[in-house]
DNA sequence: ATTATAATTGATACATTGTATCAATAAGAA
DNA sequence: TTCTTATTGATACAATGTATCAATTATAAT
């Protein structure tokens, strides 16, 4: 509940108004506990607040991406997903089965980039990195 | 262009058919130099076969997929990409300012799988990486 | 070559996902 | 409370992807 106060006031800090659709949004992606898309969050979110807009969750989902707040995951089928980060920079790891997803670091990866880099003559900016398995309740 | 003959082949060997879309989709995508969407390769296809279908390609992107002979990209923004693969098992590394995609392996990443499947309890089965950042002519 | 068979195609219509516009609203400052 | 303007959300639309099913065509059998 607190990373809600935290990311809110990250909202504020950058000169923009915490609405109340921010604030919504921000309450279904805290209380998830696997990635959601923007139709998801749409349904939770007018359980809180019925007026909330389709087209406001996809703006605040865009903000919260941008400050760094939510965090963009890739389902092999359907629409994009998206969760709240936990920490500064992480990736995720989803369950083949049940949707369940925790974080991780990428500590260790450097070594691959300095690699690629090397073999490749690109100036490596960003990485997207996400695990699939089962979890250990499904396996 | 052998690679095409390969992949056509492995059409075959699963018992399907080796048709006309197929292997126009199979020729676009061999001929690009960096990833592209569904409605790209609909262009491009019908200059080869005007009367390729939408449908197909979809269709045909899929197989591949499945086949391992074309991978999916996700780009930062609009519509899921693909490019042929060249090896086995491999992955991208895309130049942020003219679409340029080199393939690299994921040599060295077990460390990381073997630290994350014992911190979370998963067993993971799948990885998804995939590099940004600018190629040599870009810099 | 010709024919038979069934996988595949693609036109159409539709579903889903995401976006532009802009008057109305409401968050935050005075 | 009042003012200012960032933000909202209804509407209409654009883009992306899918279901249906008669027509087509790749392949095997003759």
């Amino acid at each position: 509940m607190d990373r809600i106060q935290e990311y809110s006031k990250q909202i504020r800090g950058s000169s923009r108004r915490l609405t109340r659709s921010r604030t919504v949004v921000l309450q279904v992606l805290a209380e998830a506990d696997e990635p959601l898309d923007a139709a998801a969050i749409l349904d939770q979110g007018r359980k809180l607040h019925p007026g909330l807009g389709r087209i406001s969750v996809y703006r605040t989902l865009d903000l919260l991406v941008e400050l760094g707040a939510a965090r963009l995951i890739h389902a092999q089928q359907g629409a994009k997903r998206y969760a709240l980060a936990h920490t500064s920079h992480s990736h995720h790891l989803l369950c083949r089965n049940c949707g369940h997803m925790v974080e991780f670091s990428c500590d260790g990866l450097e070594v691959i980039l300095q690699r690629v880099s090397g073999e490749s003559g690109f100036k490596v900016q960003g990485h997207l990195l996400q695990l699939e398995g089962l979890c250990r309740d499904c396996q």
